[in-house]
DNA sequence: CATCTACTACTAAAATATTCATAATATCAC
DNA sequence: GTGATATTATGAATATTTTAGTAGTAGATG
């Protein structure tokens, strides 16, 4: 188990890292939000401790970046003082929430509950198409299929908002961050590859004319 | 909007009550999780306000299964000094979250916000014409029916403004966008089509000789 | 450097929108 | 009511828009 801890202050990452070795998880560490988005996007990270008050990228866009990268869990960490942030939190599918200072023993028995949570979840089942989130990994009649990181994302952001009508912005704007200026068309050929990898359930995918796209489950 | 709430002390709950009455909710109370269920099952609920330290069944349980249920907002209660269970609640689905002792005033507040924040409006529904605006699909008796999306468009448009005659012109200038300087009768042709996609239902869209359209609900 | 991925431009195909001629219907003057 | 007139409905042909598919290039990755 790979344990990011995100947080400015090194009494704090230092703390998590000793309890978190001694429970046996394997510990990285970095000290800003962009610094955490790279290192989700290039390791294999299980879970993520995120500080809320950061340099660069605070903790709230960070979790937003994540979680469109990769459905792993966040528990974030707040100062009592920020209290309010907790309710805006709500959306951005934050997993667990504690608040500076804590004890680093209910931190550890966070940790182990939202692994135990996400064990179960982790995973989208229809007949025999299964995504494993955690896994990356998209098989269909048992089979592993090999999807590209943006057919990958694509299907599982279509699937996250099923039977809802996605235009193609939405998928740009969600999907690719808000840097890319290029054409919406470049959508269609990432659902063609995915329709042509889906194999029998390529028809899940459906087109919504004048509008985009949808995974309509009956 | 049929507020229903659910907690085991009755001076909370005659709390809620005055406030939800001067607000004008309709108010609805029982005193446990497993009534709690009973009553999302059998009423048309629109909002609950659950407390989390119940007889029977608790919150957190409860929550689940009226999500399972119906997907309507849920806000939880909770005593300061269970801050614990917070944090297990944010894969439940909860829409917002308040501590005791909390004021009314702010509770009224959330409640709004999380009724405005849900009323999307998603489903427009007549005897068995279903509108999932959402999903931008329209079934008549349980079939889905195949609509371009001028007719789509028209036919939302008209329903959003139900029993009022509609011209063309109002059409053409707030569904065309674009200037459009075709002919007006090509909504004719659109209209046309349109009462033939809906079947049983075409006469709900009448013609205003001299005006224009309009959907008709009596 | 070799390979995989993302994107673009272009063409084909499909779906949709519009026009137009004609039939049907409503409205109104009488 | 009747007929003249205006308005709407319909069917079919045509134009336009949108999406799918193809292929190639740029760019990233390892």
């Amino acid at each position: 188990m790979n344990i990011l801890v995100v947080d400015d202050e090194d009494l704090i990452r230092n703390v998590i890292k000793e309890y978190l070795t001694i429970e046996g998880y394997n510990y990285l560490e970095v000290s800003d939000g962009l610094e955490a988005i790279d290192m989700v996007r290039n390791n294999n990270i299980d879970l993520v401790i995120l500080d809320i008050m950061m340099p660069n990228l605070d903790g709230m866009s960070a979790c937003k970046e994540i979680k469109a990268i990769k459905n792993i869990p966040v528990i974030m960490l707040s100062a009592r003082s920020e209290e309010f942030d907790k309710l805006s939190g709500f959306n951005l599918g934050i997993d667990d929430y504690i608040t500076k200072p804590f004890s680093p023993k209910e931190l550890m028995a966070r940790i182990k509950a939202v692994l135990k949570r996400n064990d179960v979840t982790d995973m989208f089942v229809y007949e025999d198409l299964v995504i494993d989130y955690k896994g990356h990994t998209v098989s269909v009649e048992g089979k592993e299929i090999s999807l590209t990181p943006k057919e990958y994302n694509i299907l599982c952001y279509l699937i996250k908002n099923k039977n809802i009508a996605i235009s193609r912005e939405n998928i740009l704007s969600n999907l690719w961050g808000y840097s890319f200026f290029g054409d919406d068309r470049t959508i269609d050929t990432h659902i063609k590859k995915l329709r042509n990898n889906l194999g029998k359930y390529r028809n899940l995918i459906q087109t919504v004319h004048g509008v985009g796209y949808k995974f309509e489950l009956k």
